[in-house]
DNA sequence: TAATAAGTTTAGAATATTCTAAACTACTGT
DNA sequence: ACAGTAGTTTAGAATATTCTAAACTTATTA
């Protein structure tokens, strides 16, 4: 660890947060999160993923503040921590449709001039 | 590499992407692309980051297809591909700024009710 | 209280990311 | 063609991430 200031600190701050999103089993458990409360094992069967594995990723989550849980009678229920959250996944998802889209032309003009 | 359908090809997708996000050097670079393009040398300058690290960085956003770039001169111009990585960007910042106040109510309730 | 279901944590191997230093490529101006 | 500036690529060591398997904790119910 080295010395740092604000500024330093908020970026490190702001890459850990996305840090959330850079992992595509997260990504699926953001998107289900959008939808309102699940417990793990819902996660877990919606997933198809082990139980310790869905916990790790719940794990990292937490610690970054991304997602809040509570626990309710044998089950813990998880949701996003901020709507904003989802809002930014969408978004990211946009930018990578329409990235998608604009290669997708560029191989239709591709063909079409050759 | 395994077998993939397309959705899961989406989200792996969706999390090189997000990867790009997920360091605090990259962060300022988008920050900085934000304002308009901007040549290898002024982000190095901007940065405090070796041009070989910043070429690096600069790389993986191009491989990702986050940024594009142009050649002028002696210079090579970089720009973000999508103005929404932009407000994505902006979107976790908030995400982040409103954990801190957050917390910060916390930690001031904490103290006033102990 | 024992058995079970739900979830977390730990250990450790495989893989990926990051940074520094050095070599390399591309263009400009003389 | 040569020197200089701008930028990229490669190699490799240090660090971080990811997944599996097993141990553990917490609450429920018989």
């Amino acid at each position: 660890m080295e010395a740092q200031n604000e500024q330093d600190r908020l970026y490190d701050l702001h890459a850990a947060i996305c840090k959330t999103f850079a992992n595509p089993w997260r990504l699926r458990i953001v998107e289900a999160l959008g939808d309102g409360e699940r417990t793990v094992s819902e996660l877990v069967e919606l997933l198809s993923v082990s139980k310790s594995n869905v916990s790790q990723h719940l794990g990292i989550m937490r610690e970054k503040g991304v997602v809040d849980y509570r626990r309710e009678g044998g089950y813990v229920f998880y949701r996003l921590a901020n709507p904003k959250t989802l809002a930014a996944y969408r978004l990211m998802r946009e930018v990578l449709l329409e990235q998608l889209e604009r290669a997708g032309e560029l191989s239709r003009l591709e063909r079409e001039t050759s």
